[in-house]
DNA sequence: CGGTATCCTCATTGATACTG
DNA sequence: CAGTATCAATGAGGATACCG
């Protein structure tokens, strides 16, 4: 149960537990991917990209990369004729359910859509 | 209390609650700012600098900046000879304290401190 | 004290195309 | 399906200096 701990460096000289956790999801679409995850776990690279609406193949490749390495994230080759993948979320990335919920939530309740269309 | 709703942008075609939180307190600097607002409500600008700590004056400034625009920060200058200016949180900027506390917890609960030097 | 003004560099993104 | 390659554009961030 997630009791690994990351080392993580934090800028500036005292260490600070919320700027190394931005330093982990502070990216762009970070929350995203994970709030998709956490949604249905185990989809596929293509299935990912549609569930974020938005990314890139190029920079969701990205992503995926960063938060594998950080482990949050866990990517299994799911050996067919047509390679398959299956990302699906670490104990540690499960962990951060609070977290993308809090975000989730207060979006819902202080923001709403922007009109940006006739 | 706080029941003002911002019209928030959002890449790609569906509104995300989360994607929309993102692109106001996802930069950089802005959680660590609000934390400490959120601890020591009303600070000047030197003061804030120093308990950021690393962040420099003009992205504390540009940082300030935006966190205003979006309605998160106040700023109230009490004039003085010397110039003086307060931040403090407003309404809605408050209302992001369970969000910046996720972050903190869940960094204290799984994050450590990277040793980079001797 | 509370900032701006430069200048510069690196990181991130977007668009597009291509591959096994 | 699951990516990688390339290139161009943007912009956030750092260092430093300066001002009322």
């Amino acid at each position: 149960m997630a009791d690994q701990r990351l080392s993580v460096e934090c800028a500036g000289n005292d260490w600070c537990s919320i700027t190394a956790t931005a330093s982990l999801i502070g990216k762009k679409w970070h929350p995203v991917i994970i709030h998709r995850l956490l949604r249905t776990n185990a989809l596929g690279f293509n299935e990912l990209q549609e569930d974020v609406d938005g990314i890139s193949s190029k920079v969701l490749s990205e992503s995926l990369d960063d938060l594998e390495e950080k482990g949050l994230v866990d990517r299994q080759v799911v050996q067919d004729k047509p390679v398959r993948v299956r990302y699906s979320l670490t104990d540690l990335g499960e962990s951060l359910e609070p977290v993308v919920r809090s975000l989730a939530e207060w979006g819902e309740q202080h923001l709403e859509p922007a009109e940006n269309l006739v």
